[in-house]
DNA sequence: ATCCGGTCCT
DNA sequence: AGGACGGGAT
């Protein structure tokens, strides 16, 4: 009976009411999933669809066909979605650990639980929290919740960001309001995202017109 | 000019 | 805690 699991639920209503279903994360295959998690970080998704094309028309969105790329082509192919030697060093870095963990097979991860799974993908560099859990919740349909900037900035505006709170804090305080669903935990950050870019925008914020707008401490007193 | 489904290094 | 990484869209 919590006003926080209160608020939590009723975004997620909101949001649910008014965009409809998700079908996240967009991509074809579970390996492209994982690519685009890495290609996204801190990097607007339009930039990323460019480099997966690119990838694409090149062959290279298999974990072979990607394996078989030397770096500096990886890094032209990668380039649009910016931070592109970073993350040539990245998904490299990614495909060794396919290599050592599933014989370079994605899919051959499913057999994996959560528990032993995610630990290991976060020792990966340039692996972090939301990468992991973007890959596990989208690519592998494991229940972890992906917590982002997004989450951050909407969580905050609805009082629900405490001084110094973490990813992993904020991420339990979501799980902790939500039926433990791998379905649930997908679809809430689908419309998180969805409705980010629809309403809780970084700079002006078109509150009034956002179906949470209810939630809100004072609905009267909106911010910026 | 500002912003973007972060993460690592110093 | 502060900085580096970066091209593309609005």
């Amino acid at each position: 009976m919590s006003r926080r699991g209160d608020v939590i639920r009723g975004l997620y209503e909101a949001f649910a009411q008014a965009l409809g279903p998700s079908r996240w994360w967009p991509g074809e295959t579970p390996f492209e999933v994982a690519v685009g998690a890495i290609l996204t970080q801190n990097t607007n998704w339009k930039n990323v669809e460019q480099a997966i094309a690119n990838l694409k028309a090149a062959g290279a969105m298999t974990e072979k066909g990607l394996r078989a790329l030397s770096p500096s082509v990886l890094e032209d192919l990668i380039r649009p979605a910016g931070y592109y030697r970073v993350k040539t060093k990245r998904l490299t870095e990614f495909l060794d650990f396919l290599e050592q963990e599933s014989g370079l097979d994605i899919e051959a991860l499913r057999g994996e639980s959560l528990h032993d799974l995610r630990p290991r993908l976060l020792s990966v560099r340039g692996i972090g929290p939301e990468t992991a859990d973007s890959i596990l919740c989208y690519a592998l349909d494991m229940p972890t919740f992906v917590v982002d900037a997004y989450t951050f900035r909407m969580f905050a505006r609805h009082g629900l960001v405490h001084e110094g709170m973490d990813y992993h804090e904020l991420q339990e305080s979501i799980t902790d309001a939500l039926p433990q669903s791998v379905t649930d935990y997908n679809e809430f950050h689908a419309l998180i995202v969805r409705a980010s870019k629809e309403w809780c925008s970084k700079s002006r914020p078109r509150c009034a017109a956002c179906p949470a707008r209810g939630l809100l401490d004072d609905p009267e007193r909106l911010p910026q």
